[in-house]
DNA sequence: ATTGCAAATGGACAAACGTCCATTTAACAT
DNA sequence: ATGTTAAATGGACGTTTGTCCATTTGCAAT
């Protein structure tokens, strides 16, 4: 009978096919690294991928493909750093807070090739609709993280307008955590990472003193 | 006698060749801003700037330096904008903050058009040094104004460390607007300069509750 | 051992690229 | 009015681009 080909990856012919496919995206995030999306050619992808021509076409059809399945990868390494802080932290929302800040500011993400390979598709966002969807990890779910970590605390605090203040509380921290990478971005080797944890930190103390420090938030209870 | 062109810009002759040549910067930024650097092509330049193949060769020798004029004369339009406000605001520090932050979240800097060419040219920093260099607004200069500015306002309050808390407040404050600049780029639609203003100064505030509230500057005192 | 077929190869292809230059245009000096 | 020369033109050039496909490779079923 004739089986058509599957794709469980169970059966080694299909455990290299996956495997050149991999090889293919990481090549194209290296040359996106180092390159810029501009003078990242077919040709240059192939070649540090150590594959054929052909290859790009069979697994990707084209190689806009090829470039969205990158930013793809891209933007699952920040998400996954993220649950994992989150799911170390504690339950209490200046922990969650703490999570937050922490992961957006850890080496996992905040390094050359994966803040080069960001700002380059950044670069594209305009034109390209999915380029701008996938490129915005401050998006609703971070969003939602953040605004209903700070919203109870605000609530406790007594601060009036709680809602309104939660809102531009969330707004800052992200556009402070983004202004971080970017500094980053553009001068590597003078960047502070506990520096720049203290900065975010003593920004959002003078909004919520009873939770925050300068050096992160206070009583933790985290279990871990 | 002859006379070698001295490029005085006194006679119609070269009163016309620079005009070509500033038809060929406004139209790669124009061509930047909608296509990004990887399809703005020689052929789409000059279609835009209606002139004829050569005159890239002609006025700029190769289509990198024609990017290269692109980039500084978008940084001359940041800086422009900065000095105008800083001219027209009071002599007091925290009137010098102020008018940092609102002429960073000016129409005139702060719209789709200039921000576009901004990532642009900022996706293509990490390879091209001049790039890099121009495309930081937040550069010493920037910082300088903004360090001066905290620090007699810090001291003044008493607040322990006051050097450290300035240049923490500096990089908090130059982070913050970059991270408001990017989410204009992702959310033109959606973004809110009156709330970015009052997200600015309520993080302020917190820091230096004497000068600031989330409206902006107390005790104004400004001339004009 | 033989066969079948998905996976992979690398050269061919037209299109598009940046650069260059022989020619034309038109502003200025005479 | 005429001659001179800088400015501007647009087609030609050799590369390089992304895509495609006839061929080869090698895993797995027979």
């Amino acid at each position: 009978m004739n089986k058509i080909s599957d794709n469980r990856g169970s059966d080694r012919r299909s455990q290299l096919r996956e495997r050149n496919r991999e090889a293919l995206v990481e090549a194209t995030l290296d040359c996106v690294a180092e390159l810029g999306i501009a003078r990242s050619s077919v040709s240059e992808i192939i070649a540090r991928a150590g594959l054929s021509r052909g290859m790009i076409h069979l697994h990707f059809e084209t190689k806009d493909n090829l470039l969205k399945a990158a930013i793809e990868r891209a933007n699952e390494i920040y998400y996954d750093e993220l649950a994992v802080l989150l799911r170390q932290a504690g339950p209490s929302p200046q922990e969650t807070i703490d999570a937050v800040i922490r992961s957006d500011l850890s080496e996992n993400v905040l390094n050359r090739r994966y803040i080069s390979i960001w700002y380059a598709f950044r670069g594209e966002a305009r034109e390209r609709e999915v380029f701008r969807r996938l490129n915005d990890t401050r998006d609703e779910r971070m969003r939602t993280i953040i605004l209903e970590a700070f919203l109870p605390m605000l609530r406790e605090q007594g601060t009036p307008d709680a809602e309104l203040v939660a809102r531009d509380a969330t707004d800052g921290l992200i556009a402070l955590l983004e202004g971080m990478w970017n500094d980053y971005l553009l001068h590597p080797d003078a960047f502070d990472r506990d520096q720049a944890c203290r900065v975010a930190f003593r920004f959002i103390a003078g909004l919520l003193p009873d939770y925050f420090t300068f050096a992160g938030a206070t009583h933790k209870v985290s279990a871990k």
